[in-house]
DNA sequence: GCCAACGTTGGC
DNA sequence: GCCAACGTTGGC
């Protein structure tokens, strides 16, 4: 089993509205980065574990733990001309370059680790989120990486 | 709002 | 296939 996370702004969609919904589920839509999309598609199983991670936030940080809920399908966004950021005029829907996965909200941090707190950490100068210039939406977590960070939030590395 | 870093596009 | 120009990301 692998650990992932997955960066969202929280103006567009919180780790609380996730939590809140009726299913605690939603469809990881609008991906629209190859090397994001083949992590997805090629690595991502059902039953991993990812970090829930707010950019272009005040503070960022990590605000909860998903799981994986399905594998990769089409992104019905990209033919949806009314998607701002989803539409994608160059995807065919007889080969669609775009997929996404179920995520399903399984516990929140007892409070926002914030990136600044996440940065003191020991252990984590290999961490793609703390690497010069990444941006990378959807990014690999070891399991060292994400016990550590596990720890300092206060919760258990299983989510449970 | 700035701007560094990175990804994508398109002319050649 | 190179690479300059452009667009986007995202922390600060």
């Amino acid at each position: 089993m692998k650990y992932w996370l997955l960066k969202t702004e929280p103006s567009q969609f919180s780790f609380d509205d996730l939590w809140k919904s009726k299913t605690r589920t939603t469809g990881w839509s609008e991906v629209r980065n190859y090397q994001a999309r083949n992590l997805m598609r090629d690595d991502m199983k059902i039953g991993d574990l990812g970090f829930f991670y707010h950019s272009s936030a005040d503070p960022t940080g990590i605000a909860g733990i998903v799981e994986i809920a399905s594998g990769p399908y089409t992104d019905p966004t990209q033919f949806d001309k009314k998607n701002e950021m989803g539409y994608d005029p160059k995807s065919k829907p007889d080969a669609p370059s775009w997929i996404q996965v179920d995520v399903r909200a399984v516990r929140p941090f007892p409070k926002l680790l914030e990136l600044s707190e996440i940065r003191k950490l020991k252990g984590l100068s290999k961490m793609v989120l703390l690497q010069r210039g990444s941006r990378l939406s959807v990014q690999p977590v070891s399991a060292a990486e994400w016990a550590i960070i596990c720890r300092a939030a206060g919760v258990s590395a299983s989510a449970r």
